[in-house]
DNA sequence: GTAGTGTTACTCGGATAAATATTGTCCGAGTGACATCGG
DNA sequence: CCGATGTCACTCGGACAATATTTATCCGAGTAACACTAC
């Protein structure tokens, strides 16, 4: 039960995603300098995001990454699966009929109740996981967060987006 | 996100010692052979169990594991977090301070507003596993399981357990 | 026949290897920007 | 001075090690039953 730790790392990275200006991009080596993580690690997530459908890539200089969508269609959801798998935490092994003296196969039909019992919880997580939004993060950054983290984030962007709609990055 | 595979034989011997009579006790060794697992490793988990005060042990021959208390008292969060820890999967490690433009520490008085957002997503996760209690695990096997399996368990508790109280076990 | 005693076999508990998943790193393919060259 | 072109640097993408966690195993400590002996 212990969730890997690149799931913090892309919700950091898609909130300040949320932060860039129209369809520009912000390089993956940017935010990993941002959060203080080795760069190729990070990019190993966020092509993961990319393969799910939440990120879009940009190949070449000026390139980087850019939501696939607006942050209030995306959720905690999308990306903890994207990063952690599609396929639930508790994986029924079908123990009871690997026993000893296991009966015959028509008798096990009907599930297993302890892994519906376990799936029912899981699957209340990740309702709760579809009911936040990206969007709702950043909004809930922009106001209860200490104004110098915000002022400071929002520098950080600014600084590093890649505008993409025929407008060169300004140095310096 | 992958739960550890000894919380699925944890549920099922748990819910296998709650048919045993009285304060009799079921030796870990039997539930192994019962589902075809290494019983090195069972007794692994069971330690983990009983160290939980979920189980209590009882050494010697004629010992085995028992519950530590009514079946209607035991949840499958007390269980499941016996096995996994109880610390929180989602640990928030503050990448938001680790960054190369860190702010005073005073800045960041107040918690990040993911962490918040996952831990009640575990929060809902752990209620639901709170909710269900080993004796609804057992009253659904018993209610809506073939019979056949029913009866199968049943026998082998009944061949297998070791009464506890001045009655030593009857043989073949 | 009964009580005491020593042995034995069975139990759980902790420490120790192997396998797997996660974490971390490196190198290659592709692409747009920049400088250079020609008109 | 303007346009085309070649080079370059920067990007992401996938393949390759190192570490941590999980899985599996073995051996030792403890205890109650059993057999034996003495009374």
């Amino acid at each position: 039960m212990k969730l890997g730790d690149g799931v913090e790392a892309a919700i950091h990275c898609a909130a300040m995603l949320a932060g860039v200006d129209g369809d520009g991009t912000l390089p993956g080596n940017a935010m990993a300098e941002a959060f203080g993580l080795s760069p190729s690690y990070l990019l190993k997530h966020l092509k993961a995001l990319t393969a799910a459908k939440v990120l879009e890539s940009v190949p070449g200089p000026s390139g980087g990454y850019r939501l696939a969508r607006p942050a209030e269609q995306i959720t905690l959801l999308d990306i903890v699966l994207a990063i952690e798998g599609r396929e639930p935490a508790f994986r029924c092994g079908e123990i009871r009929q690997k026993g000893s003296h296991a009966l015959d196969p028509s008798a096990y039909v009907k599930p297993c109740g302890i892994n519906v019992a376990m799936l029912k919880a899981e699957r209340a997580y990740r309702m709760a996981l579809a009911g936040t939004r990206l969007s709702d993060i950043v909004t809930d950054f922009t106001e209860n967060t200490d104004q110098r983290i915000v002022a400071a984030s929002c520098a950080f962007v600014a600084q590093n987006q890649r505008p993409q709609n025929s407008r060169t990055r300004m140095k310096g």
